[in-house]
DNA sequence: ATTCGACATTCTGCATACAGATGCCGTTCC
DNA sequence: GGAACGGCATCTGTATGCAGAATGTCGAAT
């Protein structure tokens, strides 16, 4: 586990948020894989404070599911069964459908023209197979359909579940040929979204998420020793 | 505020946990409303225990959006804005509708012979006018269909959102009328997921929890000073 | 009478200190 | 040789202390 950012790196808020943000980072980027110990005294001086910020930013990690706690012990970045995790891909499916519908009812004409010229530009990356690049895009993709819906609370609980399950679905795009039929499933919702036929955003919505959740299964429950959430 | 709970009622658990579900239960209950204050050194000396774990309750709960936090200033208890509170009436209502349509196509026979038999008794409580009964017979009935979609992590959401809601939607059935409606209503969904009929189910539950948010709205938001979760 | 400002008070943010629990390892006994 | 026991090291849980921020109050000046 290298030296990563320090809070210096943020410096918003206070110091227990930055950790939040920082660890939180590490856990869903990957830099701390699934079954890693977050022990409190290195965290705190790793981050160079105390005991008691750190113990503040682990409940919070905690209560958001990323980290797994249990009295007396350390936190472990969580790990979860499989069945568990094909619930999360399950739920982020039923969510991401929800979105499309309600975007497709709801965007304004400017979220709409933003989406589809975002949408229309990222062909280029899939010819260039720029992986990372497309990557990006596709987060930058699916945050709009979030916004789109215009609803707070179910903004909410995608983003909640998106870092939940980002941890077990790294490297989806490196499968070979996934660039271009995520391109057009992309185009499918886009294309119901824009026609404001919500019931069809949905269900393409709901079948783009269902095959990345098929993608990356290969991938997924990193390590052994799986602990229930 | 009067005196309440303390420590030695619920004894499993660490000091931490303890409070959490004390402080949880006494905002969800309504003995503490939005927008009142929680004074870190005044729950300290309620609970018989330091600031320390006070501090490390409430930030957990700010996680769960049972409190609002900001640095430097005292936890209160979360109080939203309307459109915010629409949104969670509408997040709970598709969250609901997911739950029916899936407990439709996978409760097992056991599940749908306990919901119906449960549903069946209830219509006394509607003829007694037993609201307290009823509301208790209502949150089993729903927590039935929560279970019964067999996704643990649509199970979380739901309920999650189902705790942040409940400061806002007190005293449903004391408008008149409410409990016979309620249980007509159950019985839509009921039949419908017997029949394994999932997009009855589904719509019919939407529906449900539309016409709730409604009768709520009139008590809802109960304070000035609104601020935004 | 009102408004502005300095001071005092109160409360949060964080650090430190101590107590209790857990787990490891060596020793000892069977 | 293996298993059980006890001591030690390590880590978590909680209490306490201190510094800084925020708020309310009192007084003075306009």
């Amino acid at each position: 586990m290298r030296q990563v950012r320090r809070r210096e790196i943020i410096r918003t808020g206070t110091t227990v948020e930055q950790m939040v943000r920082a660890i939180a980072d590490m856990i869903v980027t990957g830099a701390m894989l699934p079954g890693e110990r977050l022990d409190e005294v290195s965290l705190a001086t790793r981050f160079e404070v105390s005991r008691t910020p750190v113990r503040e930013a682990l409940r919070e990690l905690g209560a958001m599911g990323l980290v797994a706690r249990e009295p007396n012990h350390s936190a472990v970045v969580t790990n979860v069964t499989e069945t568990y995790l094909h619930s999360m891909f399950e739920a982020m499916a039923e969510l991401e459908a929800i979105c499309a519908r309600l975007s497709a009812e709801r965007m304004t004409v400017d979220e709409r023209r933003a989406l589809e010229l975002d949408h229309r530009a990222s062909i280029k990356l899939v010819h260039a197979g720029a992986e990372e690049d497309y990557s990006a895009h596709n987060t930058e993709f699916h945050t709009r359909l979030y916004r789109g819906a215009h609803n707070e609370h179910v903004f909410e609980l995608v983003t909640q579940t998106r870092a939940r399950l980002a941890p077990f679905r790294r490297a989806q795009f490196r499968l070979p040929g996934r660039l271009a039929r995520s391109y057009e499933e992309h185009d499918a919702i886009v294309t119901a979204i824009l026609r404001a036929d919500g019931a069809a955003a949905g269900q393409t919505a709901y079948s783009h998420v269902a095959i990345v959740s098929d993608a990356s299964t290969v991938f997924a429950v990193a390590k052994t020793g799986n602990r229930h959430v």
